[in-house]
DNA sequence: GCCCGGCTGTTATCCAGATCACAGCGGGTG
DNA sequence: CACCCGCTGTGATCTGGATAACAGCCGGGC
């Protein structure tokens, strides 16, 4: 049995509405109401809780503290894990101060950067290390995820370093696409190209000029397609 | 015709890469180079070629001019479109200076934040407004895409009033699932749940503890699925 | 001049993930 | 007590995207 990846982060999502409905006071919900919630079917929520192990009643829902017990025991890393950041430039400290305050349990536990400026500086309570003490530092402290802030250009060698160090995933900000052996997980984070298709979809309607093909050119278009149950 | 996802995210992608290799001095490629260079398969570099409305030869490749002549066509927004921005704390400054070196057709056109200290600032060349002046400045200036690095809580409020404003894409950084018209691009990049699906799959080749669940609990395991051509 | 090898363009096939559909249940109602 | 309603749990089906497979072409070698 594995977990899909998309279903993994669904996961994250149910547990973040969760917890608040959690802090709200709410005790039992309904698979349509986090299906609302998130902007999914019903029947989705239910086979992801289905696969998750969690179970609930047919007249009471779902119990949300059981379902946050199950979601921690599956998403939590173990107690003294943590991420290890590389590249404290302005994404890196935005990453800090975001997970400084966010995440309790998924903490940045060793930062590092190239710039002896920036080395020795500490940044959302983390003191930032020059890069050189990477096998060092996670030698003695071992951590299971690698975060990538750093330039494209640097990225492929600071990876590998990563993996080397006994690093089994990581998260790239970077548009270098990473070659790493299997088994390491990677998830790209690519901010460009995101923007780009943004820009792009937005433009699907109008359209397009035509330069080189000597056909006419498709005007592509995209629907955000309705993801509610249809009842 | 119309577009995938997928696709115009690849496209993105191929367009950085020849960038480099047309600064290089290159002038002729072939599929496998950029499947290589991307870790893709040649053949799907080939389809999304074709399908964008590119054509090579089969001895000399795909000449790098056209390609990127192309790829402007399909993918520049207009001359004076580009990014609305909501949001000038860590992330959104982080945007800011990525955007202002690197996109030279998608730049920031105007950035918005609720805080009275951080407007009247420059950042990265772009000057801070104070929210209440994103219609009347929208309204003189349209732009179709709007980015959001604000507080979850004020996203699906700020959302709305990009799209009344005239925003036909919006970049979601934030962790609330807006709920807007159809039609209305939304490209959600959830990097709490990206970190927590990293940090899970880096676990799941351990072996999980047994709580809830009267039966053994399943082990999750991932590959990253080999993604080059068998040949 | 003819064959061979490799690359393009395109069709056919496959697969994961999402959606649909429904059996089963349990409590509420009359 | 019998019926009904709505929700869970789960097999069946659908679909979009990726992969595999191959016909056609062209230039180079012999």
């Amino acid at each position: 049995m594995r977990f899909s990846e998309p279903m993994v982060e669904r996961l994250a999502t149910y547990r973040r509405t969760l917890r608040r409905w959690q802090r709200e006071g709410r005790e039992r919900t309904f698979s349509r109401e986090l299906a609302d919630a998130l902007g999914l079917s019903a029947a989705q929520v239910r086979r992801d809780l289905m696969l998750a192990g969690c179970s609930g009643s047919s007249t009471q829902g779902y119990p949300v503290d059981a379902l946050l017990d199950r979601f921690s025991t599956l998403l939590d890393p173990p107690e003294d894990d943590g991420l290890c950041l590389c590249g404290v430039g302005h994404l890196g400290r935005a990453l800090l101060s975001y997970l400084g305050r966010r995440q309790p349990k998924l903490r940045v536990r060793a930062a590092f950067d190239s710039d002896p400026a920036t080395c020795g500086q500490s940044v959302g309570g983390v003191a930032v290390l020059p890069e050189e003490q990477l096998e060092s530092v996670l030698a003695k402290h071992p951590l299971s995820v690698g975060v990538l802030a750093v330039p494209a250009s640097a990225a492929q060698h600071l990876a590998e370093r990563l993996v080397r160090a006994g690093v089994r995933a990581i998260v790239n900000f970077t548009a270098a696409s990473l070659r790493l052996p299997h088994g390491v997980f990677v998830e790209d984070i690519d901010i460009g190209a995101s923007l780009e298709k943004a820009a792009f979809f937005a433009q699907a309607r109008r359209p397009h000029p035509v330069p080189p093909a000597p056909e006419s050119v498709p005007v592509p278009v995209s629907e955000s397609p309705p993801r509610h149950e249809a009842s």
